[in-house]
DNA sequence: AAATTAAACGCAACTGTGTTGCATTTCAAA
DNA sequence: TTTGAAATGCAACACAGTTGCGTTTAATTT
């Protein structure tokens, strides 16, 4: 499917940002944060058009968030069976220590966890770090 | 141990300022952002004097730091086996997506994690999200 | 008890991420 | 081609967190 299709079919309007945005996201094989996008684009665009466009990516079930560890956000591109506030990324993310740079892993199965009475599960998210490919 | 000979035997000057820091997180069950801590001070005491004093707490090993999941940290005691750059909190974090707050569970093995070619694990963090005990 | 010194503090300024309001532009459908 | 909603640009803002520097204070030495 096409970055065009990928967009009219979760909803999401065709531009020159988000195509490219699409673009580096695809090209990477890691999370970028916003400033990696804005470095990265051919097309000039605001700042704030970017956080837009990745926040319609996320909310669109075209991207998912990542937290980086130190709280800054980076995105990823989500796999094909996410839609419109329905995500189902259930894989861990490695952060480097050394480059600080972040991963998708490949899926994997979570334990199950024993809360304290009165707490309620939605979902669990395995973070890793340590060294990464590109640092040792 | 006493507040005093806790921060002493950590290597910490003991002030106004962090017997106060510690009376509250020792008063709460569950992780505490900056925010709460300013608000809950008896001490006046400067932001930037709080955010030096949760750094100190985490550096010496006399509280760790958690993401609130929106990037934020919150700073919870730490159990009795951390030091100076020597951290043992080993157990997962769970964020309400009510209240937002984040409480520490008991501590949890892990499982073993494939990772792809070349990178090298150092540490698993458990993050799991749900309703808290307050918010059903 | 007084002097000493490094640690802790207060204040001001700054950085970086992310958001909001509003006017303008542009995409997609009629 | 017209049209309306979605997307964008710009300015302003909110908030967490940091840095530099001069002053105060805690702990140690005399
Ligand atoms: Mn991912
Ligand atoms: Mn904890
Ligand atoms: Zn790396
Ligand atoms: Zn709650």
């Amino acid at each position: 499917m096409s970055n065009e299709e990928l967009l009219r079919h979760h909803g999401l309007r065709t531009t020159a940002l988000r195509l490219d945005l699409l673009r580096l996201l695809q090209a990477s094989d890691r999370a970028l944060t916003h400033q990696e996008f804005e470095g990265g684009l051919k097309v000039e665009a605001d700042r704030v058009s970017i956080f837009r466009s990745l926040n319609a990516f996320v909310e669109a079930g075209v991207a998912h968030r990542v937290l980086d560890g130190r709280g800054t956000s980076c995105f990823a591109r989500c796999g094909t069976d996410c839609g419109h506030g329905h995500h189902n990324d259930t894989h861990a993310h490695f952060r480097c220590n050394t480059c600080g740079h972040v991963y998708c892993m490949d899926p994997i199965e979570l334990p199950g966890v024993a809360l304290p009475r009165g707490f309620k599960l939605a979902k669990s998210y395995l973070e890793l770090d340590g060294t990464c490919k590109g640092c040792r």
